[in-house]
DNA sequence: TTGTACGCGTTATCAG
DNA sequence: CTGATAACGCGTACAA
């Protein structure tokens, strides 16, 4: 019983191997008798069309690939929810390779990615990637990759993440309005895109008001991060307030605080980038803001499947901004 | 340059077929120049093999499936970690299937890997399961299959696990040992072993010191959990101490108990299994019962490999065990 | 060392 | 409505 053929089938039957696939595949030129009767005998012995022989022919895959930074990470978690759930929805497949925020990995799983299995890519460029010369692989074999969250502007597509500017702006305002007179950006990435952004409205805020402020590189390591920020936390001129643009360097500064002693939010206000649950039981509650995870990883899926069934891809850059919530808390009263 | 194939490579070189294909495989009966020719051109036509023609052959998928109940646990993503981590290090792709705790779920997405899309499967059962037949069709198409952490009784194969009984017995021994005469074990599933087993040790140490306990069976949903939980805690009888014997019961006591204020450690002592890395945050800090989750993952894999390589399947039961760690916070002080 | 020819399991085309 | 036959791209006996 391990592996049911269409010939097989075909033999017990006494029909010939087309007329079987045919019956098999609903198609409109067989007697519904002869469907029954074929697909009765196939589910009792278990048939199962040979993946790898349908798709030589079809040359489909019914499987899309996923690449991301890392998965121990809340916003990512929720969106490849998204993404499972739209795409088992359309009957396809999902592949998860993880970056580990390095550019040499992200360049070798774009490679692997190249040879049909898969047919169509949602990525979230790691933090290190500068170059993306990779993806132009992609177009042309013909296979449509959409970013989402981590975008990067040297490559031209359809596009899905927040209201970047604006919640840089909002959180720095915020901060301000709390009173913060010495503010710092926690930065993830010179490179990305969405960092920059982030950036950028933080730092209009911070100027329009005349606000001392600072921008702090963090690192991908979690000891590299508690070595800045002990520094900045302890110097003589701390900031007595910080935004965080991922949740990785929210979770850090509260470490660092708990640490140092730092009281949250007398001493030191914080506001982080961050899909935790857990926000608002954290000592003390933190104030985030918080995207619509699940919701940008299914509009990602949902814009891909687009261009799968229109049998496109995108060549131009298009952008679907789904926005992020201010959820304050006590971490900033 | 969409899709070059070892026919064009073959043209354009004036080569047969089968000599390119040799020459691309590093076959012994071929000459050293040809095959340098035949790779130079490969590579600057960026020549990829069709994975959908050569696997028809060989039969290999060089794919593991991984099927899960949730993603956004910290337990599973940390174990995917681990898991992806050893797949691709063995050059092996990782297909993620979400079962969102259900049965039939997990039946549909069996059903689908039987059709040799995957070499081998790692799975974690819904807390719904209680009938494995599912799992034995695997068995019949020489699949193997290991599970983890939601090891199941009736499929014999190879389980990667924690000391479960133990953990239990452990934690029920701390909220003993810190006073409490009333406890409460907070199960997710009558069914699931590693349930069981938890529940069993802790009862057998409630048993061992004599003192009042009762097992709260939970919910998937939160809102239920809310309710149950609510109820429980706001009871004339309600308990001072709880086990909850998984992250998300966890997490969910912590909310009730902010909304009811019901404060922590003082009226209840709480212990839960997490892999929360903010456990240390919270109001008050969360003594955990910490899974190496990484590690079981990768265990997993390894295991799941050794099968793969050896091209054999797990018949008969054998566990792998992996510690727990008790770490004690404020939280049961 | 290289080329020829066949088959993996399917689907698509073309007759009948 | 059904059957024979030719691909899909690759790997491998077998022959040269």
């Amino acid at each position: 019983m391990s592996k049911i053929t269409i010939k097989e089938l075909a033999q017990k039957l006494n029909l010939s191997i087309s007329t079987v696939s045919r019956a098999l595949s609903d198609s409109y030129e067989t007697s519904e008798e002869t469907k029954k009767k074929v697909k009765a005998l196939a589910e009792q012995l278990g048939y199962q069309p040979d993946l790898y022989a349908s798709n030589l022919r079809s040359r489909k895959s019914k499987t899309i690939g996923v690449i991301i930074p890392e998965i121990t990470n809340s916003f990512f978690s929720l969106a490849i929810n998204g993404i499972e759930e739209i795409a088992r929805e359309k009957g396809y497949h999902v592949l998860i390779y993880l970056t580990h925020e390095s550019y040499q990995q992200e360049l070798s799983i774009s490679r692997l990615l190249l040879d049909g299995r898969v047919d169509g890519v949602l990525m979230s460029v790691s933090s290190e990637t500068t170059d993306v010369k990779h993806l132009a692989d992609f177009n042309e074999r013909k296979i449509p990759v959409v970013l989402f969250d981590r975008i990067h502007d040297g490559y031209k597509t359809l596009k899905v993440g927040t209201d970047d500017y604006q919640s840089g702006f909002r959180s720095a305002l915020h901060l301000i309005q709390k009173g913060c007179k010495n503010l710092a950006y926690l930065s993830i990435s010179k490179q990305l895109c969405m960092d920059k952004r982030r950036m950028k409205g933080f730092l209009d805020a911070v100027k329009k008001f005349e606000i001392r402020s600072r921008v702090v590189y963090c690192h991908q390591d979690d000891a590299g991060n508690e070595k800045v920020l002990s520094g900045l936390l302890s110097a003589e001129d701390a900031p007595d307030g910080i935004f965080a643009s991922v949740e990785k360097l929210g979770v850090a500064v509260y470490e660092v605080c708990n640490k140092l002693s730092v009281s949250i939010p007398e001493k030191l206000k914080v506001i982080s980038f961050s899909n935790l649950k857990m926000a608002p039981l954290l000592q003390p509650p933190l104030t985030t803001i918080t995207q619509p995870a699940f919701e940008i990883g299914k509009q990602a899926t949902v814009a891909l499947f687009k261009a799968l069934k229109n049998n496109f891809i995108y060549e131009e850059d298009e952008e679907i901004i789904i926005r992020s919530e201010l959820i304050v808390r006590r971490s900033t009263e």
